[in-house]
DNA sequence: CCAACCAATATTGTCGACACTTTTAAAGTT
DNA sequence: AACTTTAAAAGTGTCGACAATATTGGTTGG
């Protein structure tokens, strides 16, 4: 029912920003090798990437010509990717004006906090509700994972997310449900790393994070739904608040 | 940020559903009267209202060639509609094979009430915690007129789920997340139309809904947050308990 | 000097045609 | 008769060109 979902949330995001380097390179060239996805496709993967990286400017005009020039494809193809790519909210189009890439706006940050609150808060209780013993292993080996690379790094300035991402997207993962396995991995997410890349949200949470992270998953273990909602609504919400007394101080 | 969102549920469903009568009809013959839309966005509003109702059957495969000849418009037009379509969840495309209508599943339509539990109760929060004055004076008026079509229609067989959709419609509004709103209003609630429509989900529950939507205003009203999030997603999940019932009674 | 108007340019929306893939149907073999 | 192979048909993906619209720059009038 639902798109390709990849197992784990980072490679989903190198896999295709690795594949273009430099500035020029043709996208047409994988043709024959990735068997079943079309040339708009692939549009799609690198001009998602380069949003979300931030090296397609936020706020900034996007042109269908000069893309289309860039990566040797017909404005057709081009426009397909376009399409998706407004679908997921990076860009926005307006009738005969064009598409600008989405800005990074206070606001729309914390609207994206209060939705994850509410959806992934639902996630973890049907994880816990619903949890396989396969999810359970997964869970505590990377719960164990992110306490080594936690111990290697104590005292360093900061805290690579990736860690809390593999955390959540795990978990939703475990709900079972594809509607919100879809909602969250495949779109909003997306819009979650971007805010993430630019505006660099390190934060200093790190040694919090990893204990809540905890609590969370041995509420799941403990197929106590209504806790486990309890505790991750809990847990976003403290990543809500951190942001938020940032960006005050900042203005 | 977000797209058209018409005030009210029932006038955005019917602006288009209106619009075309007979199959043959052309799609592009308002392009001087409603100002800047694109034929593929006729296209997709037509469209979406005969997928919804099930004009074109869930499950059916969809015929590029065919459609465009029947809408007298160009296959890339058309491939645009459909793939504003696919964004919405209501038809899927595999590459080089085409485009399906969705199927409407038992647990399609449980996984929905799971996510709308979640965003519905985070949303009635929300308007409990901004609520405008304006917004409470709609909300009144909208729950002083069901009242009166309630009892006009009592004893009737069933109940026209149009008021619940108001309701639901009008809080998300309120809410002031437009994250939110676009996410229910734009994207979510035409799939629930679509079982709607086509289950023929036509509840006895209209009088035990109307005193829980009472009571959710109320709460709205005094500006309590936290109730006002536990009684929606109470109603909700009775409304998926009802849902359920049926669906097991049927098999 | 500024504002409004107008022409030239660039960009988007739409279309029809071609290339490639999948599906269908027939022919042939065991 | 059933299965495999093969050719034809249909459908999707991609492209380049044309038409309609928005933007830019210059010109004119106040």
């Amino acid at each position: 029912m639902e798109q390709q979902v990849s197992k784990s949330s980072t490679d989903s995001a190198d896999a295709d920003s690795g594949a273009e380097a430099a500035v020029g390179t043709s996208i047409g060239a994988a043709k024959s090798t990735s068997g079943s996805q079309s040339l708009a496709d692939r549009l799609f993967l690198t001009l998602r990437s380069e949003i979300v990286e931030g090296r397609i400017a936020a706020g900034s005009k996007i042109s269908e010509p000069e893309l289309a020039r860039r990566f040797d494809a017909s404005r057709g193809s081009l426009r397909e990717a376009l399409m998706r790519l407004e679908s997921l909210s990076l860009i926005e189009r307006r009738v005969n004006v064009g598409a600008r890439v989405v800005d990074l706006t206070e606001r729309g940050l914390l609207e994206i906090y209060d939705v994850r609150e509410a959806l992934e808060g639902m996630a973890c209780r049907l994880a816990a509700e619903n949890r396989s013993e396969e999810d359970l292993v997964e869970l505590r080996q990377m719960l164990e994972r992110h306490e080594q690379q936690e111990e290697l790094q104590k005292g360093t300035a900061y805290y690579q997310p990736e860690g809390d991402f593999d955390f959540h997207f795990r978990i939703v993962q475990a709900s079972g449900n594809d509607l919100l396995i879809d909602t969250l991995c495949n779109k909003l997410y997306f819009r979650v790393r971007m805010y993430r890349y630019q505006l660099g949200m390190a934060s200093p949470r790190a040694h919090r994070a990893f204990r809540e992270h905890s609590h969370i998953i041995e509420a799941i273990e403990a197929g106590d739904g209504e806790l486990a909602e309890i505790l991750m609504r809990r847990h976003i919400r403290a990543s809500r608040s951190n942001i938020e007394n940032k960006l005050s101080k900042q203005n």
